[in-house]
DNA sequence: AACTATTTATAAGA
DNA sequence: TTCTTATAAATAGTT
C-alpha cells in the first residue's frame, strides 16, 4: 500500500522506522476497532513502540484485563502464577466479572439482548418487570395521593384566608397542581389523557378495564389490575 | 476496501458478519505481524470471535503473557511498590463506582428501593418498564409463532408418514406440544385467571392458532396487538 | 503534517 | 470455504 512494495523485515532506517511505525499503529488500531464494531467481537490489541510507549485497543484497562482473562480461561495454561496472584488483580478480575453479569441483566431489564433467551426465559423476565412495573405504579400512586392532600390541605388553608383577613390572595393552588405533573408528562399521553396511564396501551377501554377488575377480576390479572387505576378518585 | 462503503457499525446479517470477520481477522493477524517485523515493536493482539473462537498474534502464548505482564508493569509505572498499586486502586475505584452504580439502577428496575424517587422519576421508571416488558412480549410472541409454524411442519409431517407407510404411530405432537410450555406459566394470574399463554387454559384451540396467522394475518397486528393480548388468536 | 501513486485489503458475487 | 473482481483504504515515498 504505498509506492513500492516492503519486505515483511525490520525497517534498518530509524527515522523511517518510527514514521512506519506511526501510521501502521494507527492503521493497526483502527482494524481492530472496525472488527470488533463490525462483527462483535472481542478483541484486545497491545503495542509498545520500540520506544517502549504503549498504545492499546480498547483504550480501558478494564477491557485489556477482561480480555485477557477470558484469553487465560480458554488457553488454560498459566503462565506466571506469582503474578497473577498479586492481589488487585485478582480483585478487579472479579469485580469486573459482577460488573459484566449485572450489566447483561440490566440490558434484559430494558428489554435489549433478548435474542438469546427462551421462551421460559422471556416468561420469567416478564414477570419480573411485570412485578416492577407494579410496585414503581403503586409507588406513584402513594406519592400523588400525598401530594393530592397536601394540595386539599393548602387550599382549604388559602380559603380560610379568603374567608377572614382581608388581604388579596392569587389562585396559588392551581400553579401548585401544574407543578406537580410537571412538563415531564411524555410518553404515556402525548394526547393529554391522563399521562400517569398506559394510554397507548389502554386509551380508552381504560375505564371499561376498571369496571371488569371490580365486576369481573378475573379478565385482568391481579398485578397489573390494582396499582395501574386510579377510578376510586374520579368515580 | 471493496465494493461499497461500509459504517462503523454491527453488520446485522449474521451470515455477512461472520464472513467479514474471518477475512478482517486474517488481515488484522497479518498487520499485527507486519508492525511488530517492520517496526520492532512489541505487539499483542487476542480476538475472539462472536462464537468464542480464539486468535492471536503471535500465536504462543508466552508472548502473550509477556505482553501483558509488561502492559500491566506499565500501567503501573511508578516505581516502589507501595504507588505501584495505585494505579489499579484507581481503576478499581472506578470500576466499583460504576458496579454500585448499575446495581442501583437495576434495583429500580425491579421495583425496589422506590423511596427516593420521585414522581417524575417514577414515571420515567415506568415507562422504561413497560417498554422493556413490550419488547420481552414482542420476542416472546415471535419466538412463539415460530414453534408453532416448526409444529404444523411436525405435525404434516407425522400426518404424512400416517397415510403412507405402514408403520405404527403415536401421537407424537402432543408430546412435543407439551414440552414447549413446560411447567412455567405461573406469573401474572395467580387466580389462574389468564396465564399469559394460553397453554393448559386453551389447549385446544392452539391449532387455529396457526390458522389464523397465515389466513387472516391482519388478525394480529404487527407490533403489538400482538405483544399484550393474544386474543386476536382465539376469537 | 500533507500529498499521491501504488499497493493492499476487502465487499460482493460466484 | 475459496476464488475473483471492482473498489475502497492504507500507506511508502515524497514535499
Amino acid at each position: 500500500m504505498g509506492r513500492g512494495r516492503v519486505e515483511l523485515k525490520r525497517i534498518e532506517n530509524k527515522i523511517n522506522r518510527q514514521v512506519t511505525f506511526s501510521k501502521r499503529k494507527t492503521g493497526l488500531l483502527k482494524k481492530a476497532k472496525e472488527l470488533s464494531v463490525l462483527c462483535d467481537a472481542e478483541v484486545a490489541l497491545v503495542i509498545f513502540s520500540p520506544r517502549g510507549k504503549l498504545f492499546t485497543f480498547p483504550d480501558d484497562a478494564q477491557s485489556i484485563i477482561k480480555t485477557y482473562d477470558r484469553y487465560r480461561k480458554y488457553s488454560n495454561q498459566d503462565g506466571n502464577v506469582e503474578l497473577e496472584n498479586q492481589g488487585w488483580y485478582q480483585e478487579m478480575s472479579k469485580l469486573n466479572e459482577k460488573y459484566e453479569a449485572v450489566q447483561k441483566t440490566q440490558r434484559r431489564l430494558h428489554g435489549e439482548d433478548l435474542g438469546p433467551l427462551s421462551i421460559k426465559e422471556l416468561q420469567i423476565l416478564e414477570e419480573q418487570l411485570e412485578k416492577a412495573l407494579s410496585q414503581a405504579r403503586q409507588r406513584k400512586t402513594q406519592l400523588i395521593i400525598e401530594h393530592v392532600e397536601e394540595l386539599r390541605q393548602k387550599e382549604r388553608h388559602l380559603e380560610d384566608l379568603r374567608l377572614k383577613p382581608p388581604f388579596q390572595l392569587e389562585p396559588y393552588g392551581f400553579n401548585l397542581k401544574a407543578s406537580l405533573w410537571g412538563s415531564t408528562s411524555t410518553s404515556a399521553a402525548g394526547d393529554g389523557s391522563f399521562p400517569l396511564l398506559p394510554s397507548q396501551t389502554y386509551p380508552e377501554p381504560f375505564l371499561q378495564i376498571g369496571y371488569s377488575v371490580q365486576g369481573e377480576p378475573s379478565i385482568v390479572p391481579k398485578t397489573m389490575a390494582s396499582e395501574t387505576n386510579f377510578q376510586g378518585w374520579f368515580l
